[in-house]
DNA sequence: ATGGCTACGATCCGTAGA
């Protein structure tokens, strides 16, 4: 299975690049973040035509996920159970016996900030809501928009980013309380190159100078993890006319033997 | 120097992203 996670900040604006990508990368399943689109207006017929099934969780303006399969989805759920939340980041689907939870972790603006609170406390409820995910489905994998650089090595310039949000010690810690789960970072499976990021700033030239982070992720169940041959940020759709900040990020398994 | 793009939904600027 080929799996991908993709913001495409506004899939409404981004469709030609996301069915151009789609044809030629021909992932088995595609995690969106960031659709900025409700239901209504969602490009359903366009990527059913190409072949994919769609479970989304739409809004207007901001946030809304989707999964995207070439291969029946079930047991869809929107959202964490027992956190409610009028922002729509979370979706969950099984698909070939995979649990496939595609995240757009909020952004959390600045440290000591309301969101930055409401960011933290968010990744909470998602760590228990996982946990349980987890205990159900040996086989999980969680992709999306983390908004977390993992590492000083996931960012272009750790000491000007030294202490702000996506690279704070809470933040930090956030994530490793979902490795604590048992999941794995698909990217870091791998020996990888140096700098590679999957977010850069529209701003600067941020692309141009590969002054970026590495926030969109894979993770993988420890089985799933076993299974991954490879994992790669794929930078060509960034270099494109009107690009999304993000580029998308992609994990393989070998089949279930 | 705390800016700089981009998208949205409201108008011709404010909010948000990261």
């Amino acid at each position: 299975m080929k799996l991908a996670t993709w913001n495409v900040n506004s899939i409404r604006v981004r469709l030609p690049q996301l069915l151009d990508w789609l044809a030629g990368a021909k992932p088995d399943v595609i995690c969106l973040q960031e659709l900025k689109t409700e239901e209504a207006k969602f490009p359903r017929a366009d990527l059913e035509a190409i072949g994919y099934a769609c479970a989304l969780s739409g809004q207007k303006t901001y946030n809304g996920v989707a999964i995207l399969s070439r291969t029946p989805l079930a047991d869809v759920v929107e959202g964490i159970a027992g956190f409610a939340d009028e922002q729509k980041r979370v979706i969950a689907a099984t698909v070939q016996g995979v649990r496939v939870v595609s995240v757009y972790c909020p952004n959390g603006q600045a440290v000591g900030s309301d969101k930055y609170a409401y960011k933290l406390r968010w990744f909470a409820a998602l760590k228990d809501n996982l946990a349980a995910e987890r205990a159900i489905h040996p086989r999980l994998a969680v992709a999306g928009d983390f908004n977390v650089a993992p590492e000083d090595r996931d960012v272009h310039d750790p000491k000007a980013w030294e202490g702000q949000v996506h690279v704070s010690e809470p933040e930090r810690a956030a994530w490793r309380a979902l490795l604590a789960l048992g999941l794995k970072d698909s990217f870091r499976l791998f020996e990888q190159p140096e700098k590679v990021y999957s977010w850069w700033d529209y701003r600067m030239m941020g692309f141009r100078r590969n002054a970026g982070l590495r926030i969109d992720h894979v993770l993988l169940s420890e089985e799933l993890a076993r299974a991954c041959t490879s994992s790669t940020v794929d930078k060509a759709p960034r270099k494109l006319e009107r690009p999304s900040d993000h580029a998308p990020v992609l994990a393989e398994l070998r089949a279930e033997s």
